[in-house]
DNA sequence: TGAATCCATCTAGTTTTTCGATAGGTTGCA
DNA sequence: TGCAACCTATCGAAAAACTAGATGGATTCA
């Protein structure tokens, strides 16, 4: 060996020897001759220009930088099992990754449930989680970008894409304590609102498919001044500043509401009935998600069951 | 090569032909012939039995299981790099690691500031914090454990000791809001003290080395009833919940002090001025700290120079 | 269609690693 | 002190792995 080779073999014979005890315990550990042992460990320190044991003695006693150097090792050799198991259950038949595209009205508590009984499940899958504005999601199945989203009815049309109904979301309309509307106590008539600043939800507008569809419409819109923000964290914050008002799913003021730093407006042209935004899965018919996409799938549509409207019960759940 | 191998050297060639787009270019920027590189990836693919690579076109195209499985090789490769700049800066002459024993009294945000200090000079130093009661960290650089001490004057004594003075920590007898003693304005005499419970810092007796020394002393004890806590933080606790009366570092008790919830008491043996405690640099002389070491412990004496006596100003520079 | 790349594969030669044995050291016990 | 039981380094021969270079087939681009 000339200098600088550094071998995984090397790495698990150095910790093999520091959890045996000798070179030649490990060399009965793992098969080989003591001498393949010395050599590799003699190549190890070549290598690393470092002594990592002090040969005096019976038995061979760390350096203190083999020591510190063993925990690098340790290190190393974690990321490999980790490369290995990743690997393994490729071959197995998982997908190596499955990546999601959620609506920014998903409430994030479920989201969260989601992910971690996933994890339980496929430890070797990652995840990758991407969450987009209404249109963007169905997009990003379409194109292959994701394996399964998360949406509402809003996005591209393509018999490709299969959707199904997970739950409602009940969408509140609301406005900053501060807010001349927030005064108002019976039902608010169109004409006040025409005036009023009102934040819409709104992707950047990229139309590349699906030309002729009906995309890039805004829902719900009633004022003739409407600002138009990515994703509903920046709409919470506009409207809690007082800048406009808009209408927001309710996992998502229920806090603000309950402490009053937000009102909830009645709208007369939207009636006094709960308006409801259906959620739906979307995956592709054509290149269905593998196994483990499937189980998030089935999953997902369980926890939505549960219940059936996703209102603050969900995020109830975190507080006492 | 019979199957489940995994070399580093497959590794690197994977991620040489992801950057640079086919076998061919990464075996040009690697000095190594083409059939070497595709020798390697198909040994790799064997060892992980995955496809990585979809040869159909011009140039080999990543497979999803690649893609993903190219994330954890990156990742092994990144803690190869680690271990051998480790190893690097070993071989240079920087020690392993340096551990640190410092005691109890240190205010935390110095120790925050002289180990961002020290990270940033000495990247791939690791650095071991070891927090102990007083006593212990004199014991512990003693044995070589650490090869730093932060703490106060007690503790064994050894000719193989050398320590010098850092700067100095106000005590304050303190008692939380609720508290009998709170009630006194004047000096509190000793006999009022000594039916009241005062809490105390004290190490669990390990008496091993330096039997006839001074060990396990309990100082500034002027009550009959004492409790016994092991560090700092739960004797503020205790005495915040009103359990009884105990001096602690200035600089642990300043926003309380300010906020009300404890109390400053003046007790009359120990009179009007303030209580200094002492802090030493404990380093073994037979056996000095390396470059890296040496550094930290020149460090620490210009921090604490700034403020000679270690009060709120150095929590209160967190503070706008 | 032809030029330019690209990859897999084969052969032969080189390098690295393993084996098994030997020599020399330390530890602990009689 | 001497002996048994460990341990390690080292050496020569054999085995295994790797490399270079050449060849053939496939793809892309002009």
């Amino acid at each position: 060996m000339l200098s600088d080779a550094l071998t995984l073999d090397q790495l698990n014979l150095f910790v093999a020897v520091c959890e045996h005890g000798s070179f030649s315990a490990a060399g009965r550990h793992l098969h080989r001759v003591q001498s393949a042992v010395s050599y590799g460990i003699g190549n190890l320190e070549d290598a690393l220009d470092v002594p990592l044991f002090d040969r005096g003695g019976r038995r061979p006693v760390l350096t203190s930088a083999g020591r510190a150097l063993l925990r690098d090792a340790t290190m190393v050799l974690n990321s490999v099992g980790q490369l290995r198991r990743h690997a393994a259950s490729v071959a197995e038949g998982l997908e190596a990754e499955v990546a999601v595209a959620v609506g920014v009205l998903f409430p994030a508590t479920v989201l969260a449930q989601l992910c971690k009984a996933f994890q339980d499940e496929f430890p070797t899958v990652p995840l990758r989680l991407q969450t987009g504005v209404l249109g963007t999601v169905a997009t990003m199945v379409l194109s292959g970008a994701s394996d399964l989203g998360i949406s509402g009815p809003v996005g591209i049309e393509s018999p490709k894409l299969k959707r199904m109904q997970l739950a409602s979301v009940r969408l509140v309309p609301v406005a900053g304590e501060g807010h001349p509307l927030a005064a108002i106590d019976g039902p608010i008539p169109t004409t006040a609102l025409e005036d009023k600043v009102q934040i819409v939800i709104s992707e950047m507008a990229r139309r590349e498919v699906a030309d002729d569809g009906p995309a890039n419409v805004d829902y719900g819109v009633l004022s003739a001044r409407t600002w138009r923000v990515a994703d509903a964290g920046t709409k919470l914050t506009l409207i809690r500043a007082g800048l406009g008002w808009g209408s927001l799913p309710e996992h998502m003021v229920a806090e603000d509401l309950q402490k009053g730093t937000l009102k909830r407006l009645e709208v007369e042209e939207w009636g006094n009935g709960p308006r409801l935004a259906q959620l739906f899965s979307i995956v592709r018919g054509d290149a269905p998600p593998g196994p483990a996409g499937q189980w998030l799938l089935r999953h997902l549509r369980s926890l939505c069951e549960d219940a059936d409207t996703l209102t603050s019960a969900s995020s109830a759940s975190g507080h006492p």
